[in-house]
DNA sequence: ATGCCGGGCGAAGCCCGA
């Protein structure tokens, strides 16, 4: 099963990127962030015509996730628990179930932190410590999972391309840092990173400045494996081509294989 | 270079992202 994350950057304006993509990616699932659409604007018909099941947890203007399937999605859950009055749709959850057996998938859209000086920075830290709390409760069924988004985490000097003008930011600040080692070290494996050592290797590239032609990125989209989903990764890999389509995302895809059947 | 792009909203210019 390959299973995606792509903050889209608007739906409405990448629906055709996220259509053409899964025909020639072939993943099962992707989640999707970013979406800025309220549910009842969702492509829907489109998406379903091209054979896909739809899972949305929309908002207007900022945010919003999805998850779009191959397989049936069961036991949908809309939004991060631990805080009632946050209602910014940043987190959808579904269990995929296929021929091969059942993988729990996450949207995540983690908030950006910035200026970090400002109520933004607590929030982030905060949603943060709700996901690991979130993660623990998962990790206690030992069922397969993925945890997929956009975390805006840069998780160690060797995943941007300038360390020391990013020490400030608050997608790889310290605290930002520590806070993220605080989920994965629950027990949680970074695909990528498990398949991959190579340095620089990045997922988003700023529109400004030349920033993909110079290759001035940072990695912060992640895919968490728990450790049952873990023992089945076959691959992982970013599809940075996609970034030099015509008006792309500032994101790209990322997925991972993971071979049930073995 | 915390706004150089690019999107939303809404019809000009501000808010937001990373």
């Amino acid at each position: 099963m390959k299973i995606a994350s792509w903050n889209v950057n608007s739906l409405k304006v990448r629906q055709q990127h996220v259509l053409d993509w899964l025909k020639e990616s072939d993943v099962d699932v992707v989640c999707l962030q970013e979406i800025k659409l309220v549910d009842e604007k969702f492509p829907t018909k489109a998406f379903e015509e091209a054979g896909y099941n739809l899972a949305v947890h929309g908002q207007p203007t900022y945010n919003g996730v999805a998850i779009i399937s191959k397989h049936p999605l069961e036991d949908v859950r809309r939004g991060l628990p631990g805080d009632k009055s946050d209602d910014q749709a940043r987190y959808l959850e579904a269990a995929i179930s296929c021929q091969d057996g059942i993988v729990r998938v996450a949207s995540i859209y983690l908030p950006n932190g910035n200026p970090v000086d400002t109520e933004k920075y607590p929030y982030k830290l905060k949603w943060m410590e709700r996901l690991r709390k979130h993660a623990v409760k998962l990790l206690a069924a030992e069922e397969r999972f993925v945890l997929a988004g956009d975390y805006n985490v840069i998780p160690t000097a060797d995943d941007v391309h300038d360390a020391e003008a990013w020490s400030g930011d608050a997608l790889f600040r310290l605290e930002t840092r520590q806070a993220f080692r605080k989920i994965v070290n629950l027990g949680l494996t970074d695909a990528y990173r498990a398949c991959h050592t190579e340095p620089h290797q990045y997922t988003f590239w700023d529109y400004q400045g030349g920033a993909y032609r110079k290759n001035h990125g940072i990695r912060i989209d992640h895919l968490l494996l728990s450790p049952q989903a873990a023992d089945y990764l076959q691959g992982c890999a970013i599809d940075q081509y996609v970034r030099e389509w015509e008006k792309p995302s500032d994101h790209v895809p990322i997925w991972c294989e993971l071979e049930l059947a073995a």
